[in-house]
DNA sequence: CTGACTTTGTGAACGTGTGCACATGTGCCT
DNA sequence: AGGCACATGTGCACACGTTCACAAAGTCAG
């Protein structure tokens, strides 16, 4: 009896490593390399070849031994797995300094994430055109997310504001929120936060910077692959 | 005999905590508080009690059993062990639509990490003004470093330019870089290098986003403090 | 068809991080 | 002075993540 196969939970590290595989693959695709092994995309990727064969093992045994994995199916997979099959539309909340800079920035939409919207609470702001998206006000918030189908949404308001522009998107109908100020937002159940604080990547850079006296290197990790190793 | 005290080594995960608790430290010294619990900290920096507590350990005994710790004097304790006694300023390659975000920002100065000098390769993007600070030719990158003692590079560059930056930072002396563009660096021994990619953070909300369907919520980590509850 | 070679997929050992639970220390109130 | 309430600091068990090492599975040349 052909029951939908559950789902295999896929670690939260892996998650973290797939979008980084995926990116190389398909620069590869584009250089018409039709096989890749998990020791070529490890060197790529920075990392260990073991974690790349471990991961990947998570979408199903698609490689093929003594010769590696097929480039365009992976990314195929990848792709399935991370849910990046269709668009996901952003909605923006504040068109300051950095509001702009991300709307106007190509590389989402290419990447499947267009920005459906930018809103912003300073009627000066308004009907500004950034990237080709007019800059609207937050009360028509609701309106975009609704008609667009948004389920993302980005913050970049100043701190003050950040909790109230994450209070509106949540009403919205947003379930996902990708957070550029440095505060922590309350959301309820059922919505995901992920932060991006540039400060405090300084931060733990000065950690270690200062460490380093006298002693040698440190690939960092945690967010990502930090790495040591040639130039 | 007072020899100096051995520097404990603090784990990674508590490291990229560490600023967050500062941040919220500082925010409640200008509140006025000046006791302040594990758990009134946890519950501002949306994490475990018992976690906050453990982080704190490695910085010594600080605090008071039956009141809690003294803010001010944490303040001081993570700012040290940080490396937050001085500034350390930094510089900038790629004047683009993030570089001058970036740089028009007020918050890196304020917070201990000022602007000493921004870069381009392209002609027509010398000699603007962003933030007070002139942009100048990337062949002044060796002189900016060495004159303002620069250890921290920050790449926001396009993609192809990203490994030219980095090799460009590392030959002027600067030992740890903060990167926007999608690649992975490779850099010499004793070279920190952290990456920020904005689309793998998308990305990733788009696997949660897409596995939620009739499920419930997801806390999400790795970076940061995802976090679910209240409103 | 055979055998040498390549590379995957994964069991198992190890290391790191988390969170409970509680003994221990501190301040306050009577 | 003594007792009580409170909050820290940490031992311990568990969960999660990483890496090694190797059998199994496949390729390819002759
Ligand atoms: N610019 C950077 O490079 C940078 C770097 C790191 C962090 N950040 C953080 O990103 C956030 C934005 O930074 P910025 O430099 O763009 O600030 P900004 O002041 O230039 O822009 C903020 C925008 O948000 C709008 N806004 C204010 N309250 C609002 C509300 N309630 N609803 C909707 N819009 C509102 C403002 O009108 C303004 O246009 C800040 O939290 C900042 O700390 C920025
Ligand atoms: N803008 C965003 O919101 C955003 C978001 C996510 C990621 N990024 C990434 O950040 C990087 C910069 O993005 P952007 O939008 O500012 O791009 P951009 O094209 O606007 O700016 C790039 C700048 O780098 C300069 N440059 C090119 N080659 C150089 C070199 N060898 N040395 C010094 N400078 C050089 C260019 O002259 C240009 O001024 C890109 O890698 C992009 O993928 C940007």
């Amino acid at each position: 009896m052909p029951v939908e196969r559950v789902r295999r939970r896929i670690p939260e590290a892996t998650v973290a490593r797939l979008p980084v595989y995926l990116r190389i693959l398909v620069e590869q695709a584009n250089l018409e390399v039709e096989n890749i092994s998990s020791e070529g995309l490890a060197e790529l990727a920075g990392v260990n070849a073991a974690k790349v064969r471990k991961d990947l093992s998570y979408l199903g045994s698609y490689g093929t031994r003594g010769v590696g994995y097929e480039v365009a199916f992976l990314v195929y997979q990848i792709r399935r797995e991370l849910g990046l099959t269709h668009d996901w539309p952003v909605v923006i909340v504040g068109a300051g300094n950095l509001g702009q800079a991300l709307a106007g920035y190509g590389g989402f939409g290419e990447r499947g994430f267009p920005v459906a919207g930018v809103v912003d609470i300073d009627p000066a702001k308004l009907d500004s055109v950034i990237g080709g998206v007019r800059v609207r006000h937050i009360d028509d918030l609701g309106q975009i997310v609704q008609s667009r189908q948004v389920s993302i949404g980005v913050v970049a308001t100043p701190p003050a504001a950040a909790q109230d522009a994450a209070d509106r998107l949540v009403r919205a109908g947003v379930t996902s929120i990708l957070n550029f100020a440095p505060v922590v937002l309350g959301v309820p159940h059922g919505v995901s936060v992920r932060k991006v604080d540039l400060a405090v990547e300084l931060q733990i850079l000065s950690y270690y910077e200062q460490r380093r006296v006298g002693v040698g290197f440190h690939a960092i990790g945690s967010n990502d692959s930090g790495r040591g190793a040639s130039a």
